[in-house]
DNA sequence: TCACAATCATTAGTGTACTAATTATTAGCT
DNA sequence: AGCTAATAATTAGTACACTAATGATTGTGA
């Protein structure tokens, strides 16, 4: 049971040169795919109780959003705007159908496709909704300006991540 | 059934006006929450097919690049390092034992803590794992300085988050 | 038209990730 | 020393999120 240290190594291929720096690759420090996931899971964090008086979980808190802006769609077009597997939103959607906030009928037009609702119940939900950005941004002491950068910088890896797919 | 959009109402509150533009704060693309899940989820099924090889997760990934640094360490202890709760890693560091990857033992100078260790397999582990983070930078097609900037301004975010905490 | 492929949603199975409750051990106070 | 509070990890329960498989419906080409 001896400590060990990656720094031991005296010819560690995972330290590289940037500006004359060096850089250790496998740092967990240097990883943005750490510092996304902290991020993420922080900020929902930060959201959790604020949607708590809502009963909402912030996924869902998404999908409601996505409802708002239009309503009735479907689930695979819920799926493509908020980048989720019908698979995922199912169980999701459900469980919001037992809230009272949405229903969900087969489409008319295509026995496949289900129609997603928002109820008179979803659609007055809204209301309470719009405290909600205001709260976050105060929470968090950050300014506008910031946040909004931060978005669509986010948005380029977004971009960045789907151009490999096909 | 009839088609809703919240643009319907004129007098909309969830619109406020930043250097004379108008901004819908409900709108699903200007949530800094949305583009951190979306990026999040996104950055870590880049990583997915190139993890795979390797019988990691991006966690479990995550867990290995700790123990690269120190091993052996707590539980506890990894949770502060990965700001995981030690109930999420519990089952995550059976299934890394299970692999073959590291140990798990009672500590001896405290036997309520719980001591993680490398495996020489896990030790090994580390070899492959140098190739990863040049695939996903080549994968992104996004430059170091780039990756490096995102980096740092999630983890003023991050600060934000854990500023409020208490 | 009619077999067959494509599409839509759901289910099954696995793996995070959280809160709350539980168990075991240690530390601190009198 | 002994009671009590605090700490460490686990378990239980809920809710995403993914892939793969399934079932139902629709679209399409010979």
């Amino acid at each position: 049971m001896q400590e060990q240290r990656a720094s031991d190594d005296r010819t560690d291929a995972s330290i590289v040169e940037i500006d004359g720096e060096p850089i250790d690759l496998l740092a967990l420090e240097n990883q943005v795919c750490f510092a996304l996931a902290v991020a993420a899971r922080g900020v929902i964090g930060v959201y959790r109780p604020i949607l708590e008086p809502l009963g909402l979980t912030h996924p869902q808190y998404l999908v409601m959003l996505a409802l708002w802006q239009r309503s009735p769609r479907t689930v695979r077009d819920l799926g493509a705007a908020l980048q989720l597997e019908p698979a995922t939103l199912s169980p999701l959607l459900k469980r919001l159908e037992a809230q009272g906030y949405l229903t969900r009928q087969r489409s008319t037009k295509d026995e496949r496709a289900l129609d997603v609702e928002l109820t008179p119940s979803g659609r007055a939900l809204r209301e309470q909704a719009l405290g909600i950005p205001p709260q976050v941004v105060d929470r968090l002491g950050m300014t506008l300006e910031e946040l909004g950068s931060l978005r669509d910088r986010l948005g380029e890896v977004i971009d960045a991540v789907q151009r490999g797919e096909r």
